[in-house]
DNA sequence: GTTAGCACTCAACAATAGAGAGTGCTAATT
DNA sequence: AATTAGCACTCTCTATTGTTGAGTGCTAAC
């Protein structure tokens, strides 16, 4: 059967109206609310036809239709309109992006909390992975008698540090030392390079002071795969209560229990850190079969060349797209803009996000 | 009335059948399982007695009775036994509580998981707060040209540092140089008593400069400011859904909506910071009304003499309190043994906790 | 002082009926 | 040939009603 104009419009009618009131769509809300000019008995024949195709789904006999996968599918792809944002909402979206932390994670995780307070739902946060990030500069700082510093960085500014407790007392002298030599052998690799092999080697250059130098390099290792760990959130979680699919104590506590397991937050993210570009999976195109009737679009940011997080939502598979999607990319796009500006320019003292407009 | 024995007994039954069974308890079970040998007649002329009193509460007219918040208050006061952990408890708890991460934020969150768990409870947590804290040491290491990562520690090891964005670049000596005159002028003090006045004195000690050094000292009073924010964090959330009092998402989402409010928790930690022991808030003697219902028992751990930090749970007012209570504080002892161990001395390098007796 | 007995109350549950929304099919209309 | 009106049918949802059972308070007997 052929998906002709009509059917098409039919479709994208079920599948906003299904969004806007999350209840069954019947023939004759279609009727009158296209300007099809169609009886309610044709746009039955037609829903008959569309059913038949796969798009749509009766939950029961007396019941109107509901979009499947495939039919959410159909509309994301190619029956949506871009929705364009207002210039009011672009407005608020900056407002509410505009930080003045320095410090990336912080960044991150207050601009997906302003999302989720826009959107009115929960949100999947990605901190950015280091292990393709090129070490450029590493030092050890000398703290107290047993404590050192660890702290390393790289071009685009990204730093990680961590806290070393000695089992001997080191001087100031030796702390730079060590510095230097770190920063000879190891600056220019990516932080995923840096292994344990590695590490030894450098431990082979100095044949001095090699026990004290095993157990730092011992840390030095440690901190650096601990590094490595990327590092996923939620937040808003509890918007969901605003669906009135999440209507019973079942739905939420399997809802909660699915996504407090950090687990199927990473399946979920995998699937769309291929892309670069906004993913969006549906119902049970989600990995997870506890999240069949959910949807999650998924939209990464840059911070340098090969270094990117990634921000999405996570609600009802009626959820508004088009909308959803701008004010999504927007922000990402904020964020990228952001992260990239600040952690490389050398300009800004305060972070703006946002083009400087205002 | 007089609250005699046998009333006693009643109602530490009453109490205690209510913990196990959520439902109001009648006279006729009090009966059978008491060895009162009390026909379920008598039993209810006491009951009546007791809710005079206001200890006890009946939901309607043909229901059995509830503790009242009062009732609860008088079980906890003077009723209950102090529950005694099993070996076989004692001995899952230390393995739960045994981290090797050295991060102070780390080992209270990971503990305060663990701890949730094991009690099947939510679980407030509240980061040591580092107002009190003396400064024993400030470095500003250089990092790049426009960066630099300033570090405060005290004596007990406490440490907190923030990036710093520069307007200029600096060399490394002058970054050694800022750092031995900030230990200079602000080494001794607690983080509380620097001010903005205070850091402009010093910048008034160095004449020259004067420009680079003013936004750095602009940027050491914010990193200091932020540095002082206690942060209060909740685990576990999703537990709650286990009570038969939240099986209704109305209760849930007011539950959540609550708790997600920092302020909310704020006003409940209050309550309980001035106390250096445990302490429990009974139903609406928590200073939120929508918590009317619950039950929050707090216990502080200790990093140093004046340096605390606090655990807590929350749940159904029917909490097991004896139970909760004696695990509460076997994870705050071991909290503050291992941390007061970990931060201070020289030995460990992994950090146990737990007494070192495996 | 304690207990047995009894009338009474009320929540919870199940069964039933009726309303309303929506469908599929058929026959009439354009 | 496509569209539409009409109608019987299906199924959920809500309200109503009756029934059950747990529990109480009171009184009179032990």
């Amino acid at each position: 059967m052929a998906l002709d104009d009509r059917k098409r419009m039919i479709l994208q009618a079920i599948v906003e109206d299904y969004i806007n009131t999350a209840e069954p769509v019947g023939s004759r809300s279609i009727s009158k609310k296209t300007d099809l000019n169609l009886s309610a008995a044709t746009i039955r024949n037609e829903m008959g036809d569309l059913e038949e195709m796969g798009l749509l789904v009766q939950p029961h006999t007396s019941a109107g239709r509901v979009p499947s996968t495939g039919g959410y599918r159909m509309y994301v792809d190619s029956l949506m309109e871009k929705y364009e944002m207002t210039a009011a909402e672009i407005d608020e979206m900056k407002k509410a992006a505009t930080k003045k932390t320095l410090e990336l994670e912080k960044i991150v995780r207050d601009v997906a909390a302003a999302f989720s307070g826009i959107t009115g739902l929960p949100v999947i946060g990605v901190l950015p992975g280091t292990e393709a990030s090129v070490v450029k500069n590493i030092k050890v700082v000398k703290i107290d008698s047993d404590k050192a510093m660890l702290i390393v960085s790289d071009k685009s500014g990204i730093i990680k540090n961590k806290l070393l407790h000695l089992k001997t007392d080191i001087s100031d002298a030796f702390a730079d030392d060590l510095s230097k030599i770190l920063n000879e052998n190891l600056s220019g690799l990516t932080i995923s390079e840096i292994n344990l092999s590695n590490i030894m080697e450098v431990q082979s250059v100095i044949g001095k002071n090699f026990e004290i130098l095993a157990s730092v390099m011992e840390m030095v290792h440690e901190a650096v795969l601990e590094i490595d760990t990327k590092q996923i959130f939620i937040d808003g979680l509890s918007n969901i209560f605003r669906f009135p699919e999440y209507g019973n104590v079942e739905k939420v506590k399997e809802l909660f229990e699915v996504v407090e397991d950090k687990e199927n937050l990473s399946k979920i993210i995998m699937e769309a850190s291929v892309s670069t570009q906004t993913k969006i999976l549906i119902g049970d195109e989600i990995p997870i079969p506890e999240l069949k009737n959910n949807s999650v679009v998924l939209s990464p940011y840059r911070v340098s060349e090969n270094i990117t997080g990634i921000l999405g939502v996570l609600g009802p598979a009626r959820m508004d797209y088009p909308k959803i999607i701008s004010a999504l990319e927007f922000f990402t796009n904020q964020l990228s803009e952001a992260l990239t500006n600040d952690f490389s320019d050398k300009k800004n003292q305060k972070l703006m996000i946002g083009k400087g407009d205002e």
